[in-house]
DNA sequence: AGCGTGACAAGGT
DNA sequence: GACCTTGCCACGC
C-alpha cells in the first residue's frame, strides 16, 4: 500500500488525535503542535481526509482554531461531527465550541503532553 | 514537472 | 468578531 503522508508524520499525527480525551476537542494546529509538527495544520486535515485508519480516530475531536468544525454547516458530515460531540458533553455556542472550555492540550498542560510525545524540544 | 485544491492558521484591516 | 492575504505542503490531475 502506497504510505501517502510522509508515513512517518501521519503516524505522529494519528497519535496525537488519539490522545485527545473524551468531551474535550482540540485545533488541527494544535494537533499539530503535539505531534511535533508546528505549523502544519493543513497536513492534519489531508490525514484526515486521506488516512483509511479515521474510523478508528477520535477525527470528531478535531476543529478550527476558531471552535468552528470544518465541514460546511448543513452538510452531513458536519451534523454527525457534531451529534458525536454534543454526545459527550461538548456544548455549541452560535455554531461553535469554546475552546477555552473545552479546548486540549490546556495550557498548563501543554509541556505534560509534548513530552509524552518525545518531541519536546 | 506544473498547477489548482484543500477537514488550516496567523496576522493585518 | 468578520474578512482578506499570505504561508503551508501533500494530493491529483
Amino acid at each position: 500500500m502506497k504510505a501517502s503522508v510522509a508515513d512517518d508524520a501521519a503516524t505522529k499525527i494519528c497519535t496525537a488525535i488519539a490522545r485527545v480525551p473524551r468531551g474535550r476537542v482540540c485545533s488541527y494546529g494544535g494537533i499539530a503542535r503535539v505531534a511535533g509538527l508546528p505549523g502544519r495544520a493543513r497536513l492534519v486535515g489531508t490525514v484526515l481526509r486521506t488516512s483509511p485508519t479515521k474510523r478508528e480516530l477520535p477525527w470528531f475531536r478535531i476543529l478550527t482554531a476558531s471552535g468552528k468544525l470544518a465541514f460546511p454547516e448543513g452538510s452531513e458530515p458536519y451534523a454527525e461531527q457534531r451529534r458525536r460531540l454534543e454526545a459527550e458533553g461538548v456544548s455549541f455556542v452560535n455554531g461553535r465550541v469554546d475552546l477555552k472550555r473545552f479546548g486540549w492540550p490546556r495550557e498548563a498542560s501543554l509541556d505534560e503532553a509534548l513530552w509524552g510525545m518525545g518531541e519536546a524540544q
